[in-house]
DNA sequence: TTAAAAAGTTAGGTGTATCTAACAAATTTT
DNA sequence: AAAATTTGTTAGATACACCTAACTTTTTAA
């Protein structure tokens, strides 16, 4: 049983590892709004309990445990999320906060009794897969941009190009890994997009669209 | 903001001197399975932010700010124990537990839209009573069945004990908040009754109808 | 009314999670 | 290659909530 604290620290390392693959003492600490050296300790502290694995200046890793441990607690909060918007009503902008705390009630009861209401969602508000009762995601199918709807929210899960000049490309334009969007218009003469992503407004040619993947 | 030990103590305090009058330093230790010193340090603390007062061998009692505190927190309590019950479709004997991680959550958005949605409901499956979002309570008054007259008829508003086996114990009796009945006997040596509840037969031993409460 | 039991206190120590200050190693920039 | 920046470390301190051991005060029972 990990402290709530440790908690934080898998979910944020995992989150982190996801979004960027290296994850860094600076990197943990920014996000957790802790200090260098907080974080240094708690990191030999989870890798005492063979939770991480860690090398100076090359980033900390989740091994096959804290692994475990992360994807429980984003099943938790997933389900809470998805739970907070269907079935107590509120707006999906909102329910982030409270899932927060929801996340770290301990009750396999309570969170299964969750997935079997909502009948074993695989996918949060935010369209983030969950992970079921034994902390598999079911992988995500994988839809070119430019395939979906009109109005349909999806999350950029990958890119099928490595070029340097796509990858600027896509940095210019403000989009990255993670993000979640928003398709809110396509142009039909030229299959441009119109995405919202947050507040922000992003178009993108076809050809770009093309190549990135998204699901959702 | 309270610290979520903060608020077991303060919780604690709120619930014994309902039961009890008094409160000292050792029940409540005895209550949250700490040591006296422990409490004792505690209590300067919270005595210091003018939640409680005390006097050694004269008891703790809640100040106005304390007891406020203390219905706040029994009030997202006691939702959470209704919405488990209603919402989630629990059984009434396995939410006391859920209810307590629950509590902590710190969302006047979440706690007030349960309520809404149960219709701002004013007793919890306990038959225990929810304060509203001033903190304000609307009680009955109860009895213990074991106080009622033979011949009598009442109904079971509340038991005064949330242990797992005291509640599995009623189920089985096939008793339940809400039940009326009517007291058939009293028998003299061991203080155990008769019921008669529509055409069944109920048989309780005196321990068990003292943790009954029941309104005439 | 004295002895025993219960209630409470202080002193000093533990583990957790954080901090600042000072320093060291690696990477990037110039 | 030197300088600057980023990244990471250690050492020592703090606040919190708990502990044990030793002690005192009050209440209760013999």
């Amino acid at each position: 049983m990990e402290s709530l604290t440790e908690e934080n620290y898998i979910k944020t390392i995992y989150a982190l590892s996801q979004a960027t693959g290296e994850v860094f003492v600076s990197d943990l600490a920014r996000k957790l709004g802790v200090k260098q050296p907080s974080v240094n300790s708690m990191i030999k502290k989870l890798a005492a309990k063979k939770l991480v694995s860690y090398a100076p200046y090359q980033g900390i890793r989740l091994v096959e445990k804290g692994k475990k441990e992360a994807l429980f607690i984003i099943r938790k909060h997933r389900l809470s999320e998805l739970f907070l918007v269907k079935i107590m009503g509120l707006g999906w902008e909102e329910v982030h906060a409270i899932a927060e705390e929801l996340e770290h009630v301990n009750s396999e009861r309570f969170y299964n009794r969750i997935d079997e209401l909502l009948n074993f969602p695989k996918v949060d508000p935010h369209g983030e897969p969950i992970p079921d009762a034994h902390g598999k995601i079911h992988s995500i199918k994988k839809l070119a941009l430019s395939q979906i709807a009109e109005g349909a929210t999806a999350t950029v899960v990958a890119v099928a190009d490595d070029a340097q000049s796509f990858l600027d490309h896509l940095n210019k334009k403000g989009l990255q890994i993670g993000d979640s969007f928003t398709l809110k218009k396509r142009e039909a003469y030229d299959g441009s997009v119109i995405l919202h992503k947050q507040k922000a407004e992003i178009t993108l040619s076809h050809t770009v669209a093309e190549r990135i993947l998204v699901a959702g």
